[in-house]
DNA sequence: TGGAAACATGGCAATATCGCCATGTTGTGA
DNA sequence: TCACAACATGGCGATATTGCCATGTTTCCA
């Protein structure tokens, strides 16, 4: 029994605030520039309420910070390693689909 | 409205099988050497049918294989970019830690 | 000052996840 | 062949997530 569990907790909250398609993408768009929730919420295309709560879930774990200018909240990035983060998700994508052709064959 | 959010669909799911800390932790562990589910039982504490699912959920996205062997089933890696995405959600621990401790100066 | 714009936050129903128990399925050894 | 060991798979209640609607809250402008 490994009751070091609790060392992983957080990080698996981090990977859960990561493990949603808009998430993901908006972590995305954020990589070349801050963001207002209004401009998410085009590129998201879901309800306002919605992309805002998302990036509650973002904030919360801190994946990303806002700097408010009057009306108007504008999100950033915290960290700079999405690179290989996204590089790791396509290595596994690709990896799995050669094997999957493999096994037609 | 971006249609291309498909896209990060994928990714997510990888995204969110490792969002767990049971699962997390047998990864871990797979980065030394291919485990049994008895093995990886033992490790993560929890029940035989709990462990077997969550090495499931690994499978099906591909991130863990199996080799079976006998009546026993050995799972190994599939992916060597794990360094990468541990130390991403380490360093967004961090940041954010620092981040916090200013925040109370 | 009143109203609209930009976000944030309840609330709720639909859906998904989690963990265990019970029960399959398959392989092994006597 | 029979019993057991090692996993896998239903099934189920408890809990969490998701997305929208409705409704705050704050800021700006006429």
């Amino acid at each position: 029994m490994n009751n070091n569990l609790q060392k992983y907790e957080a990080r698996a909250k981090i990977a859960k605030a990561m493990s949603h398609p808009s998430r993901l993408l908006m972590l995305d768009l954020l990589q070349k520039q801050e963001l207002s929730v209004g401009q998410l919420t085009q590129e998201v295309g879901a309800d306002q309420s919605t992309v805002s709560k998302h990036l509650a879930i973002l904030k919360e774990v801190g994946l990303v910070s806002v700097r408010k200018e009057g009306a108007m909240s504008f999100y950033q990035l915290k960290c700079n390693c999405l690179d290989g983060f996204f590089s790791c998700m396509e290595s596994v994508l690709v990896s799995d689909l050669t094997c999957r052709q493999n096994a037609l064959k």
